[in-house]
DNA sequence: GATGAATGAGGATTCATTCAT
DNA sequence: AATGAATGAATCCTCATTCAT
């Protein structure tokens, strides 16, 4: 633990990896700010809130960030990070486009899911910064295409296919915090964007219902406040 | 004319209908905090803003709400108002289900283009108010059920299909919004929509396609600013 | 009195005049800024001393000062006017440029010895507020001109004498405030003033010796404070 | 060289004489300080901008000065070493009083002219701390009370020709770092100083006209900056 | 000695809300 | 009803200073 401890404490803490001070508090105030945007949002958190919850002085903050849209950005970036890992890395061995946006799909809402915390803030970091959404698009965009290329995908616009998705699991993402879906939701809207992007209906049911590929040991959110 | 006048001039103007003159300045009010919305979003928005863009001091703002958050909810009604009328007119004379999600699609990603202080507002309300979507989604249900019911469409879980006609209208709004569709957009989701709801390719591609209904006489959120 | 008072004191309090309030306010918290500016120099005063010392709360400050320059300038106005008055007044009966500039410089360095707090305020705002010296300079120059053509005062360049008049006022001022001044002191820095500028010894030790013409009634700056 | 080097650099710089690193550092901060007061004034400098403005970190500082009053002080003492040094070796040589004050009054215009950056720090400082006028007034005193003894100089009071010298000197500095001097500016105020000293018109001229005595080497404050 | 991360008190500023007119 | 001045809590942000390395 590097961050500043009580005094008693202080002489048993293991030292901090020498260069490595600036990038723990730096994480330290992203993942705080993460969990309080899912709390409040990006435009509701104030920044003595984010400080607090990081466990560090107000003060500490603007040795990190100038503005709080610069946190918002570094903030949608680690969101961003993190999911790209696991769908990555659960797509990789895929090679079917419409597989693997099913799998991305189901990942997405499955995250949700599992880490309410990382799903809400999602949700609110998406409607207030445009970053997020293109850079999530990308791997989207680019199934899209072979799958359309190959005919195994059809859909009258990139434009319109892309909002079929993004919408879809947005919305999906919602219903699961709000507690409204059952444990099947993940896949039931997976066959619907299937069909949607030109999949059979029973095709569809089938490939949204396979086994996932399994994930690299999950990394949530984690809790660092001073005061649980 | 709803601009306030210099104060000498009011005494001697035609006598609103008596209780009219409240409604009449709630009304500005309500429609003054959907511009503002529309360009701040409900949790940025000061009221003094809301009060100015209205046309009234500050302090008559607390004559018609008690608090902000009352302000938040009235607008979020209002916004769902506008767009029941319209999109319940449209969809009035219709009996196929199908064809009702579609022309409701269509007409919301359609009035974003024409009306963009609206969509932006209905967005920004979205996000934080949890009023609007189940407000908005009572009108979709009754169709999916109808449709399912007579076999019409077809889906896994009625959670699942208002995820992904909403979801996907809400992304195409943005979509629009952000300047990125082109004039075929709602015909274009909408489509795609019905696919995911079970009807097939072609008929769906036709379904989209038609001409929509007439509308009333369009009442865009008008300005009452005091200086342009 | 206008500002709020404790509530067993309002009902007796005479009512403001109707538009007056504002103005009112407004000067409450110019004649504090120039108290406290007297105090700490324009540079350190809080804003919220200020508002304290005009009886009000911090964020009333705000209703009539954007930033903290736009006080420094008006207060700048403010300190110029008062002096503007006194010394023109006392300076109108009399036609000669030499008595003249002599009976400005007494007036300046007599009145920082009956009000040190305009003293103060006036050199800790000289310093860092350029519209005074130009405001100040204007009469001054006027005077300088008239004697010059006239042959009654000698010197080398405008600029040159302007710095002789006023940086030996803004020093002598300074010296009284300090308290190593005598009584005579405004008349002696008046002679040597007279001498620069080429009126002779003699002359210039009389002239600086007469009686000043009598000043409109005092009006110091007043103090408001709500706990003395 | 001052300048900070690189770290594997240092330990085969020429080690500088023992005790001199420390005193080399002091230096640097001194004047850091002093460029940073003259642009921005002695009350808003920063701490870590001084440091910075020195090359060294901001922890360093403490290791010289134990509060930023300690620092102001210390600068404001450089700075008249600074110009005492000038205006005694340059009027070592000469014996007459009044020319004794038309060359400093001369040496400080004209040095303002030369390094501006000196005369903004100066003034600024003189306006808030007493210690600098006192210590300047020093030799100033000594030549107007020989002058005085020696019938070549005639005031009503010390004070007041202190008054009349100081005042104009910071007059002129200031009208010079406007840029509103001409290059004749410190010889004109100087004429009218001596005339106001009692000494005749056109001796006063003369005197103020002489050529200088020659100054030792110029040493600017120099700047240090990291990044220039 | 030098470093720079951390601290937290203090000052600036905003804004929802109240209230006398 | 409307007005708008006043309020003060809440937030943002800066910066002098400390301290472990």
């Amino acid at each position: 633990m590097l961050r500043r401890m009580p005094r008693h404490a202080r002489a048993s803490a293991r030292r901090p990896p020498a260069g490595g001070v600036r990038a723990r508090t730096r994480a330290l105030l992203l993942d705080a700010a993460v969990r309080v945007f899912a709390r409040k949002g990006a435009g509701a958190a104030a920044i003595h809130e984010i400080a607090a919850e990081a466990g560090v002085a107000n003060g500490t903050f603007y040795n990190y960030f100038r503005t709080r849209e610069e946190l918002v950005e570094a903030a949608s970036l680690r969101l961003a990070e993190r999911f790209d890992d696991d769908v990555a890395v659960s797509r990789a061995a895929v090679d079917d486009p419409a597989e693997r946006v099913a799998i991305g799909t189901r990942r997405f809402v499955g995250r949700a899911m599992h880490d309410p915390t990382w799903g809400a803030a999602l949700l609110r970091v998406w409607a207030s910064s445009p970053v997020l959404g293109v850079r999530a698009a990308r791997g989207l965009l680019a199934d899209l295409r072979t799958g359309r290329r190959r005919g195994r995908l059809r859909f009258p616009s990139e434009t319109a296919a892309v909002d079929l998705v993004q919408g879809t699991v947005l919305s999906a993402m919602r219903t699961v915090l709000e507690g409204r879906a059952d444990g099947a939701h993940a896949s039931a809207v997976a066959a619907l964007v299937l069909r949607g992007l030109g999949v059979g209906a029973s095709e569809a049911d089938e490939i949204a219902g396979r086994p996932l590929p399994p994930l690299p040991p999950a990394v949530p959110v984690h809790t660092n406040r001073r005061r649980a």
